[in-house]
Formats: structure tokens, sequence, C-alpha cells
RNA sequence: GCGCCCAUAGCUCAGCCGGAUAGAGCAUCGGAUUUCUAAUCCGACGGUCGGAGGUUCGAGUCCUCCUGGGCGCGCCA
């Protein structure tokens, strides 16, 4: 199904095409009401690229411009800006057209791509903290974007289950293990026994040179320690699916760092040969003397001890994404700080001739009311569970206030899917590379841009439909329903529904789920409008239907808007 | 020292490819409910877009410099 902005574009390239001019600008949604619905600077464009006057341009256009079957004739305004406004029974007959459509009116992409998708990582006997919302969220909701749109998608949890904290691990493991400790929370027995030997290390030489030695035994693949390094990854990743089933996030595989162990040696062989790295200072590196910006900067591949490094890893996981997943491009959700180690692996990647498209989907940070990272009041990492279960707490407490007639298993899955929804929705609504201040007033108010505004938007709908069905079984407004828009809040309505389908693509542009989100809370506001303005149920054929028909959309829309950014909505609340 | 990111209303944030008079929410003030969830809606108030130059018909957006904040920069990950 063609949206209205590519009907537009189509049809003002061949009105350039007819007018013998080149192709130029673009047809944007616009930018205030009273120029219409899209607008068009191409006039503009070419008055630049011509040494022409814009007006007499855009008027030369327009002459050739036939969009009499959907928009009143197209005017010209201000410097050379050419106006379409399409007119109500078109975007009824789209508004009907998308009541037909599962997709509605989002199309696949024209190429897809097969996509390795890389977030979230967590590590291995340390709890997940807050500092993992934002690439957990954030991939995942990119994640199902691209799946809708029709792109293969891989995600990948690249787990730090490897690495010279396991030394210490190791000997807290022998040494002060507390096993119905253990048993009660492990993560937070293996936090303890870790701190403790970072304590014992720095004031105790024996102990430093003991870890050291435990680290090179567990490398050397001594069974002992292999299996202690075993049960805290499996522990470590019963924890984490924890998590991931409160959040609904759900990886493909789960290639942890430990996964391309036998494959460092290779990599580094491999480059060794084929000159790109080399040895300096006992060390071999890849020096990138040619890129003005790492010139200075080096990649340690083997460290002269001989050991592997996470650069290492890293390229061995680039190999193994494009060789053996056969991945076109690879998105690494890793946080800003990153971003040189980054520069680094793909750079590699291309001398090594990989063409596939790296990205590297950085983001800012969570920070406390005091506007520094958030940290407990003892200044540690805020764990993941304590924070989504508060959110869950807060949510019912409101929902309590609210509505207390509901029962106790509605209040617990209203409780999940408000809480946990505020918790994302905060974090994808706001651009990803600002950092943002966390605040639970803000995330769980009904006013604003919050989840719970645009989940008791969905829940009014299915209100109405209930209350429908009272009088006769309607659960959902029927696929041949004809929309009538009468009101400017019908029609200010049955126009955003139309632009869904423009919107999601655009996501992917630059990795802004926050555009989607901006949509789905104007959205729910020209619903609110709407709902105030026209009342459904109680009035007259056709408008009734016609009205039913809207709700059904909005609910629709929102259903799936939401569902692509990895929240849930209630039926009540 | 070098590099990356950020700076928009009192507060929290939008503003994708440069477009017309820079937008929301909160807060403040004023309205709307015998109602399908008022958990909402409508309106008012509020801005030298950190500063200075530059490119352009047009700059919050692009370029240069400066200020302030965050992060990173050879053997941790």
């Amino acid at each position: 199904m063609e949206t209205f902005q590519a009907l537009l574009a189509r049809k003002l390239a061949e009105a350039l095409s007819a007018a013998d001019l080149p192709p130029a600008g673009s047809v944007t949604p616009a930018t205030d009401p009273r120029f219409g619905d899209y607008q068009t600077n191409t006039a503009l464009v070419l008055a630049k690229q011509l040494g022409e006057n814009p007006r007499a341009l855009a008027q030369k256009i327009i002459e050739r411009l036939d969009v009499s079957d959907c928009c009143d004739p197209p005017q010209i305004a201000g410097a050379g800006f050419i106006n379409l406004t399409l007119r109500p029974e078109t975007i009824a007959a789209k508004g009907a057209e998308l009541l037909r459509d599962e997709r509605l009116g989002v199309e696949k992409a024209t190429e897809p791509k097969r996509i390795v998708i890389d977030f979230g990582s967590p590590n291995v006997a340390k709890p997940m903290h807050v500092g993992h919302i934002r690439s957990t969220v954030l991939g995942d909701a990119l994640a199902r974007i691209a799946s809708f749109l029709g792109h293969e998608v891989i995600r990948d949890n690249h787990i730090g289950d490897w690495g010279t904290q396991f030394g210490m691990v190791i000997y807290g493991w022998k040494n002060l293990l507390d096993r119905p400790a253990l048993e009660r929370d492990p993560i937070a027995e293996l936090v303890r026994i870790y701190k403790e030997t970072n304590e014992k290390a720095a004031a105790d030489s024996k102990v430093r040179e003991a870890v050291r030695e435990e680290l090179v035994k567990l490398q050397a693949g001594d069974p002992e320690n292999f299996s202690i390094w075993k049960e805290t990854v499996d522990l470590s990743m019963k924890e984490f699916e924890r998590a991931y089933q409160v959040l609904d996030i759900h990886y493909d595989i789960q290639r942890g760092e430990s996964f391309y162990n036998d494959r460092l040696s290779a990599v580094v062989e491999r480059l060794l040969k084929s000159k790109i790295a080399e040895i300096s200072e006992g060390a071999v590196c890849v020096f990138f003397r040619d890129i003005p910006e790492l010139a200075e900067k080096p990649a340690i591949i083997r460290k002269s001890d001989g050991g592997f490094n996470y650069a290492t890893t890293d390229v061995a996981t680039v190999d193994y994404r494009i060789q053996d997943l056969k991945a076109d491009t690879v998105w690494l959700v890793v946080g800003a700080p990153q971003i040189l180690h980054f520069k680094q692996i793909i750079a590699i990647a291309r001398r090594e001739g990989y063409t596939a498209d790296f990205r590297h989907i950085t983001f800012g940070s969570i920070l406390g009311e005091d506007r520094k990272l958030m940290k407990t009041r003892s200044g540690e990492n805020v764990p993941l569970r304590d924070l989504l279960d508060e959110a869950v707490q807060r949510a019912r407490k409101i929902i309590e206030e609210k509505n207390p007639d509901l029962s106790e298993s509605e209040k617990i899955d209203i409780a999940q899917k408000v809480g946990i929804g505020a918790v994302k929705y905060y974090d994808l609504s706001q651009y990803r590379m600002t950092d943002y201040i966390f605040s639970w007033e803000r995330m769980l108010s009904f006013q604003g841009n919050t989840a719970p505004y645009l989940q008791n938007a969905y829940v009014r709908i299915r209100s109405i439909f209930r209350k429908a069905a009272v009088a006769a079984p309607l659960w959902g407004a029927p696929e041949d329903a004809k929309l009538v828009l009468a009101a400017p809040e019908e029609e200010n309505l049955a126009t955003r529904l139309c632009q869904f389908a423009e919107v999601v693509p655009t996501v992917l542009n630059d990795f802004r789920p926050n555009i989607l989100a901006n949509y789905l809370f104007e959205l729910a506001n020209s619903f609110h409008a709407f709902y105030e303005a026209c009342p459904v149920l109680k009035s007259e054929e056709p408008a009734r239907s016609s009205r039913l028909a809207l709700c059904e959309l909005t609910a629709r829309v929102l259903h799936r808007g939401l569902d692509l950014l990895g929240i849930a909505v209630p039926e009540k609340m």
C-alpha cells in the first residue's frame, strides 16, 4: 500500500519530468496545518540550482502536477513552497483501506537485509543494573522494528563471560564461598566474593599472585577452574533470563565472549600473516597510520604476555557474524565510551575486506536526580531487578487508587504492563544520545508523553467496545466499514492514522525509536481530542460506524506501535 | 594534548534529510464533566535555541572558533 507521502512524491516526480526539470527536493508532512497536509520545497531547491525565480518555477511545476484525484488544487506559498491538502474523502478511503490491512499500511523493505543486532551484553557474576536498560530496550525495539519491516534479524547477546575478572571470582569461590548464601541469591554471593577478593588482593601481593594463577589455570583449561567458571555462567544466565522474561525480551542466539576463545589464536596469526598486524613492544598490534583519528591509537590484539583481550574477541566476533551468520549488516548497540574501540574493530574488518555495513549505535547515560550517573544511596549501581520491581509496585499502587474494583489477577497483569512499559517508554521516547534524568513521577504520569498515557488511550477504546458488546456482540469494527470525516477531530485523527506507515521506516534512518514514540503520543492526543468531541456509541449512523472504525484503527495502531517498542497494552487499567 | 558526545521555556524533553511565525509535558493561571475510564480535553503565560563569526533565498539543524559539562585515548572489558 502506497503512503500519501510516496504517492505525492511519485506524482511530483512525474510533473518534474513532464516539465523537463531534474528531480529535486522532497515531499514532507506540512510543518503547520495552515500549509495543508504535505509540502514540497522542490521549487526552492531547483531555483537555487538553475538560478531561476522559485515562485515561477513552482508555478511551472504545479501546472503539470496532477493531484486532482486526491488533493485540492496545489497552492504556492511563501518563498516558493508548494502546499498540498488531501481531501477528506481521500483520507476516509485510505482509512477504510487500512482497516483491511494487517500491516496498517507499512510496506516491507524492498531490499531485506540480514541484520545481526548486538545488544544487552550483561557481564557474568555481576548483577544487571540500570546501565543495561538503554542497550537492552533500544536494541530490542530496533530488532522489532527491523523485523516488522521485513528484514531478517538475528538478536545476539554478546555476554561478558570471559576475562580477567574470573581470576578473582575463582579465588573467591575457592576461599570465601558461602554455599547456602549462593543458593539463596547466587549473584549477590558472587559479587560478595569478588569484592572481598578484590580488597584482599589490593592489600596482599600473595593474594594478587594467587588470583593471577587461578586465571592462568582457567585459560589453560584446568578442569576444576573450568567447572567453577561454568557454574557461575549458568547461575548468571538464569538471572539474566528472569530479567528478560520480565522485560519480554528474546534473543535468537547468545554467543558470549567465551564462544570465541578457540578462534583467537587463528585471528592473530591471520592478521600477522596478512601484515595487517605487527609486533610492537612485545604485543601484537594493528596500527592505523592512514586514518588520522586513529593514527596514534593502535589496537592490541595480543598482549605481550601472550594473552588475548577484548579486541581479539571482537575481531573474531566480526568474522563469525559475517562468515558464519552471513550478516549484511551488524548493529552494535553499545554505549558511547566504546566508540574508539569499535572504530578500530570496524577499520580492521575493512582491511580484511569485509564489506558489510557496521553501525555502532551509541546512547547517553541514565542520570539520577542529582544529574550524576544514577547510583544507589551507597554509591553502587542500581540493580535492574530492584528497579523493575519498584516500577511494578508503583504502577500497582496507582492502579489501586484509580480503579480499586479490578480483580487481583487483573491488577497483577496491569501493574506489570504499566510499570515495565513506563520504564521502557521513558527511555525510548527520548533521543538516544541525550543523557536523561530518571524520574518515577514523570514516567508513571498519565499526562504527557508516557506509556500510561498511551496505554490509557488504548484502554478507553477497548472500553467502548466492551460497552457496545452489551447491546450486541461487537469486539471490533467490521472490515467493510465506511469512514465519514465530518468533524475536524475525526479528520485529524484519520490523517494521523494514515501517517503510521510513513513514520515506522524512518526510525531506522538514524536508529531513533523516539520518532515512533512521538508519533504515538500525537496519535493518542488526537484520539483524546476526538473522544472528547465525538460521542461514539450514542451517535447516529453513519457517524457511529465510522467512529467505531476510527476507534478500531486507533487501537490497532497504538497496539502495534507500542509492540514495536516492546511495550504491552492492558485491556483495562 | 588529541578525539567523540551534549548544551533549546522555570523544570523534563521533542525538533530525521537545512524550510515558512522553534513545539510538547510538568509547574503557574483560567475554563469544560447529569458522559463511551476527568487517568481526559480546551485556552493563557512562558525562548537573545550556550557565545561569536561564516555558508545559504532560508540555520536550532551545516562549517570554523570559543565557553561549559560528560566520556575516551597501547597491553581491563
